[in-house]
DNA sequence: CTCTGTGCAAAGCGTTTGCAAACGA
DNA sequence: TCGTTTGCAAACGCTTTGCACAGAG
């Protein structure tokens, strides 16, 4: 039994090889449109349906197993659940990256002064990566 | 000539009835999804299309009169144009409150470490405002 | 007066659903 | 074997488009 096997059963997913192709797509680029997704996973089954992708997401998303990534002025993306991170966006390329950023003081803060309970914190920085800026 | 009017001027947007509606509205509720826009709309117009209201937000969004806010597991709102500001989200109700908040400090420090050219940021705390978490 | 905007109906497109067959555990 | 998942086709819902008329400047 291989990592995403595992990883699929934690979320309470049954391991189909559909699903262990999206798990290993997400692990290996790391944020995927649907489309992306589906262009991908036809490489590997000849015919898969568009159906299956949206069913998949959609139950991963429910079981945490991945997330959506909502981006301004572009698609969704989608990526493994993981901590707690904010996304660059390149403008350009459509590229995103993560990066680590503990934004818990602030959510404090703000908790604190605005008697808001925050429970989840979104941070996208859109602009132009190291490629694109030539 | 009122201060919709003049403001519809400088993006460049002819001041149509429905635009001004559109913008008193936004100005008034800060936050409003294509829906919501529509429905207080027919109040001021029997007659008016869901197609009138597309049309604006999206010329008004290339303009720079409004911007779009995607929120995540939720419905997308608009608002007016304003200076940079995150946003608060209840989980709740879905009330979308404007707070104060200067990245820039943030995204200066994330640019030189990453060697990638912010341009903006967008960032969206969800949780319980402070009369749903009762 | 001219060009743009509006309302309506139809088209378009991404996403979801129902169902029979295939499959995972 | 039993319940879940897949693929297909149809349905759905939100958004856009084309067009004739109305309206802003």
């Amino acid at each position: 039994m291989n990592t995403y096997t595992e990883l699929l059963r934690i979320h309470h997913l049954k391991a189909t090889p559909q699903r262990l192709e999206i798990a290993y797509a997400l692990d290996k680029y790391g944020h995927l449109s649907i489309e992306a997704l589906y262009e991908l996973l036809r490489n590997k089954f000849n015919s898969i349906s568009l159906a299956t992708i949206y069913k998949n997401i959609n139950i991963m998303i429910e079981n945490a197993f991945i997330q959506e990534v909502k981006i301004p002025h572009t698609k969704s993306v989608y990526e493994l659940t993981k901590e707690t991170h904010a996304h660059l966006v390149c403008e350009q390329c459509n590229q995103v990256i993560d990066i680590q950023l503990d934004l818990n003081p602030l959510s404090k803060n703000i908790s604190e002064s605005s008697h808001f309970q925050i429970k989840t914190a979104n941070l996208i920085f859109s602009g132009l990566c190291q490629v694109c800026q030539k």
